[in-house]
DNA sequence: TTGTATGCGTTATCAC
DNA sequence: GTGATAACGCATACAA
């Protein structure tokens, strides 16, 4: 990759580096027909310039990290498009990397991404992630991160996300009031916060309707394999409690793998029992029955994140203090047949 | 972000910044004390190198860049998680962009690439993109660039991709195979040499066990929403061609666009019409009825693509020239209830 | 309006 | 074994 540098435009044209620099980047000292000539000549010279020594010059990469648990998911696919997009306009790039749910990985890859000096990083945790010295670490040498669906209370910067618990609450509250009384819930690992937070969910709905919580009814899915945790566990629960009405899952793809053991063992829903999940992945819609859901706005929580990354990296520049923001993203119901 | 550099620590320790440099490196004419010494210090110190100044200077960036159609797709987000895992085990970084099938955008992000100096380029191709003067020049420049999945015979690098033409054959075959006489086709979009080979494979099938081709029995699937597409390319079909008794898909996605017109319209699958996918995407066993499909490996192939870009970027740093490779990887038939 | 000088942080060559 | 010194390509304060 032999590439031309403002050294070569500047022999060819028998001036000085800086002129070249100043008149590339439209500088007002610089006489009309100098600045023409030397566009043109770049132009015609193929000139690009050097990222890497703009970068060292500048102290800024223009380039953002992200780490996602993983980029196969739906889910995660979708805000990673809105990142991507809205990186664009405004001028960087993405680095992404990938924790697969992984404590030590995610901490790994945050150092890759600060020894890139990328200008700010936005991050979704991993199921393990209970520690947070990591991010704290870079968040006091003044790198802006901004943490995203899989957030945490414990961190003080900015957050976008959507109210689980209140998601959660709806979702059962429609099953209850549909007329279900023995709800189990298929819920996600214990350390992330979602998945907690739809599980308060789920248990408050419960109470503020006068039906005891069983724990029992609650099964946990954690083998980061969604499809197979909704099987396996709808398998379980109709060898421990036939009773059970109606089934909340933490993701869809979870309550897919539910429908898939249920059409094997011909258990019919929601005639036998009714199905809610969660995220209204397309597919949602497309199964048979089709699936009701709770929607989040995947592509908008990628784009609004990144929008609050710009903004604390422009502040941070003009060493302006911001304060974190904490944005809720609205949710809703989305009913379909299977309730 | 203020950060630690080699100065600080030579500073510390009142030694010099060669010293310092050369010890981290591990270079043998530094005293084993001194070494640790430096080695101890810097990671007291925090010192990150700065990558900037390190790409500067050694003209590389450990950076591979990305160019895919769109990140939503499960395809592709499959592939990117081949190339990321990939790309962490070779050291290197991956920068992700989208051309959202526009050809203008697809040649804006290679330029974007380029002028960050990444050291080599994976690319698959847009719809709309047939000619490709803008990745020839790039290759010209001495850029290494692989090609995945949409690919063209019009560039002279290295290609991974599947025989679409033999998997379509196949495909097709089976369904005749199994009785179907009058089989449609929802084909892709008519630039991209995928959508070409998949029909030249089916109209071949057909024409290997007399099956006069319909012209009239092709819909093109081209508004970039593949659910949609199905769908309305099914209600169109069942307008025009009641007789139709199976339908070859250019995606599982398109496939499941059908299904749900169908099953709106009441229409059983495989009974009164049968359905052929492509790509074999995991709700592909799950939907019901279960759709049959051609298994093509995603993960692999960004696994592979990045192994030869790898393989090719090193050669180039070593001034060898290597000959493009041509990688076709296996499909298998995935047989279904939709047949 | 143009040019000179300096430095960003690192690596690498060459003295000592 | 250690340390000057130059260079990578660019941006910018300052001088001319």
């Amino acid at each position: 990759m032999v590439q031309v540098t403002l050294r070569d435009i500047a022999d060819h044209l028998n001036m000085s580096v800086s002129t070249i620099s100043k008149a590339l980047k439209g500088y007002s000292d610089i006489s009309k027909e100098t600045r023409e000539l030397i566009l043109a000549t770049a132009e015609k010279m193929n000139y690009v310039p050097n990222t890497s020594a703009v970068n060292l010059r500048t102290r800024q990469t223009k380039t953002i990290g992200v780490v996602v648990p993983s980029t196969e998911h739906q889910f995660f696919s979708k805000i990673l498009s809105g990142i991507i997009d809205e990186a664009e306009k405004f001028g960087y790039l993405v680095i992404i990397l990938q924790s697969n749910e992984n404590y030590n990985i995610e901490k790994r890859q945050l150092q890759l991404l600060n020894q890139n000096r990328v200008d700010g990083i936005l991050i979704s945790l991993s199921n393990e992630t209970h520690r947070f010295a990591h991010i704290e670490k870079l968040m006091e040498a003044g790198m802006p991160v901004v943490l995203f669906d899989k957030t945490t209370k414990l961190l003080s910067c900015s957050k976008v996300a959507i109210d689980d618990r209140k998601a959660a609450y709806a979702a059962v509250e429609c099953l209850l009031k549909k007329g279900y009384r023995r709800i189990a819930h298929f819920r996600g690992p214990h350390i992330p916060q979602v998945s907690i937070d739809r599980f308060l969910g789920y248990k408050q709905a419960l109470a503020d309707y006068n039906i005891p919580f069983d724990a029992s009814l609650v099964y946990v899915c954690d083998k980061n394999d969604d499809f197979k945790d909704g099987y396996d566990n709808a398998k379980l629960l109709m060898q421990e409690h036939k009773d059970v009405d109606a089934i909340f899952t933490i993701t869809d793809v979870v309550a897919v793998g539910v429908m898939k053991y249920f059409k094997d063992m011909k258990i019919s829903i929601p005639e036998d029992i009714a199905l809610f999940g969660f995220s209204n992945w397309f597919m949602a819609g497309v199964v048979t029955p089709s699936l009701s859901s709770v929607d989040q706005p995947a592509f908008d929580m990628g784009k609004i994140s990144a929008q609050i990354l710009f903004e604390e990296i422009k502040a941070q520049k003009s060493k302006q203090k911001i304060a974190p923001r904490d944005v809720i993203l609205p949710t809703s119901l989305k009913i379909r047949e299977s309730i």
